[in-house]
DNA sequence: TTTTCATATCGAAATTTGTCAATATGTCCT
DNA sequence: AGGACATATTGACAAATTTCGATATGAAAA
């Protein structure tokens, strides 16, 4: 349990920060290497590289190396996971083991 | 563009936080107030109620006042908004106000 | 109306995250 | 080999987030 939660807040870290929003904005419209993208975001190399990394440890992107150049871009597969875990958190889970009754009428 | 991104980097926020993950694992299997909550987690009583407000921010949990006590529910309508801002997040955008060229080789 | 209980808010401390400048690594070009 | 370039890493600092104890607010119970 708290392993898993563990795994999905490092996924869902990479939609919780603005830059690394812009940065995806970018990537939707195809693979980009990290020059490009610091051409349109006002950020430093090494912040960029420091997002890069989050981005891919959250498996929402991969990354590819083409001699001098990395190139960037969206991961289906990671996508899709989120997508699942995402929909898993939020939705209602009755057969949980959850000893108690499902509502709460604090009664003590 | 700046502002949407601000304000989706707010509803996952919910989600990239292991304390707010565990909540929502406990609102999964229904309502719930803040005492009942207070019991499953080891959290302090200002701590719990400061990340209750984030999830009510992000609009993934819903709130509900009886008496002294207040309810939290997972909020469908925020979770489902949250699903398909997901999607379009991490879906290639072709049609995007791109006017470079998709692919970038960096030629310079 | 005084007390008690549930939750919110505040201010300070602790922790985590993000930024930058400098440097390291590794590739291409001569 | 030597220089130029792209990206990663490091260490120090800045900023944001999270925590806690104390206190405030507001409803119910006595």
């Amino acid at each position: 349990m708290k392993i898993s939660n563990q795994k999905y807040a490092k996924i869902f870290k990479a939609f919780c920060e603005e830059q690394r929003l812009e940065i995806l904005e970018l990537l939707r419209s195809g693979e980009k290497c990290a020059c490009k993208l610091l051409e349109s975001i006002d950020i430093g190399q090494s912040s960029l590289s420091y997002h890069m990394k989050i981005l891919i440890e959250s498996g929402i992107v991969e990354s590819r190396e083409e001699g001098k150049w990395t190139y960037y871009r969206i991961s289906e597969k990671g996508s899709k996971n989120a997508i699942d875990i995402l929909k898993e958190l939020t939705t209602p889970n009755s057969a949980d083991s959850n000893e108690e009754t499902f509502n709460c009428f604090c009664e003590k």
